[in-house]
RNA sequence: GGAGCUGGCCAGACAGUCGCCGCCACCUGGGUCCCAGGAUCGAGGCGGGGGAGGAAAGUCCGGGCUCCACAGGGCAGAGUGCCAGGUAAUGCCUGGGCGGCGCGAGCCGACGGAAAGUGCAGCAGAGAGUAGACCGCCUACGUCUCCUUCGGGAGGCCGGUAAGGGUGAAAGGGUGCGGUAAGAGCGCACCGCGCGCCUGGCAACAGUGCGUGGCACGGUAAACCCCACUCGGAGCAAGACCAAAUAGGAACCCUUUGGCGUGGCCCGCGUCGGGUUCGGGUAGGUUGCUCGAGGGCCGUGGUGACGCGGCCCCUAGAUGAAUGACUGUCCACGACAGAACCCGGCUUACCGGCCGGCUCCCCUC
């Protein structure tokens, strides 16, 4: 398989997946009309979940094209990105964003998300190596 | 050439790279079954081919399909509303009638009933629906006062008058002549209108047709209402199948009343109750799911919508939801906008381009 595949093995399929990411949503990451939850999995790769409401984009065109993008950042970005289920929510005015715009906005977040897994991951060894830290949330 | 009316068609193009969703063929390796050759299920690779719209939209109508009872009776409710035809059906389309707009091609119209009943009408205005004297016009008839050249004159009372002014969206046919004190369908002529008949037309309706009536039955029914016709309800998250989990079960027979469900109500129907016999169906998956009132061409009937016949074609089928992203080149620089069971319409949105038919005006031969 190509490495700059996309299949259906990369994308939340269930109803049960995407509660599992809102309930814990252990990363959160905030940009221009986007907002990105993400859980730790298994699977040894990332999946995509989109959430696009009609109310924050009205058009059926508009959601489809921000749907496109998002599946073709994660495309190209797959390798770079840790094994995290995301969620990527659409806020109020994302319609006024171009294309171009749009993926700048998501390749930064998919980089903050990224840092923010690692950091997590060092906290986790941490804590392991010295229980009497005790666990902190 | 300019202005316009109308019918139809198109919806940036091409190339490269990387992707997504079905389908087909081949290759690789795996599970299950009969048993040594196949069948079947799912995975990966490679190749081929297909992959949003004219509105896919609004969900406003009409059907198909599915379940509820086989959709049945009554009430209530909703819709439609000139006539005829087309159609699976319609509130759609076609043709025709009537009315309105436009020089015209054409366009527009919820276009049944107001002499079954009830209701409504602000402001203005004297008066608004068995009409009405504000200004105006008249003073003939009756009567009073005054004047008088004894003919009559002036003024008042009782009045008359819908021709003119004014008000209004609307003032109870129009024009002309006669008539009169002034007027008035008061009378007459013509026009218009009502009613009956006749003629033409399937009909709506029409007629320089015949007769009759002085003449209206004001408007409003997207007010109630009346009349005619139509409509059972829900929707693919319909429904069917396979099935972890979990339980208060499920099927057949019998049966009062009551509850619940079936469409808003009633009837009706189903179900809960008792006995006998064994299986249920949430997550998830499969299916319904695209070959259809389908397109194209030719012939044929019809003014037309459309019908009939022949040949050819197969043209998205997703389900956390595909049909895309980037780069380059070109040009008239790209609008509105994304399928979700399927069709037929309507309505709304929209950058522009192409083709056909027709009308009016100008110029030239």
């Amino acid at each position: 398989m190509s490495p700059q595949a996309f299949p259906r093995r990369l994308r939340l399929l269930t109803a049960g997946d995407y509660r599992h990411v809102f309930d814990t949503a252990a990363f959160k990451v905030h940009g221009k009309g986007l907002l990105v939850l993400a859980s730790p999995n298994a699977m040894g790769h990332p999946r995509l979940g989109l959430v696009i409401s009609k109310k924050n984009l009205r058009r059926a065109v508009d959601r489809n094209r921000l749907k496109r993008i998002a599946r073709e950042s994660v495309r190209h970005r797959q390798h770079q990105l840790p094994d995290v289920d995301i969620v990527l929510l659409a806020r109020r005015g994302v319609g006024e964003l171009d294309n171009d715009t749009l993926f700048r906005q998501l390749q930064g977040m998919w980089r903050r998300l990224a840092k923010d897994v690692r950091k997590s991951a060092r906290q986790d060894n941490h804590v392991s190596l010295d229980p009497a830290n005790g666990s902190n949330g």
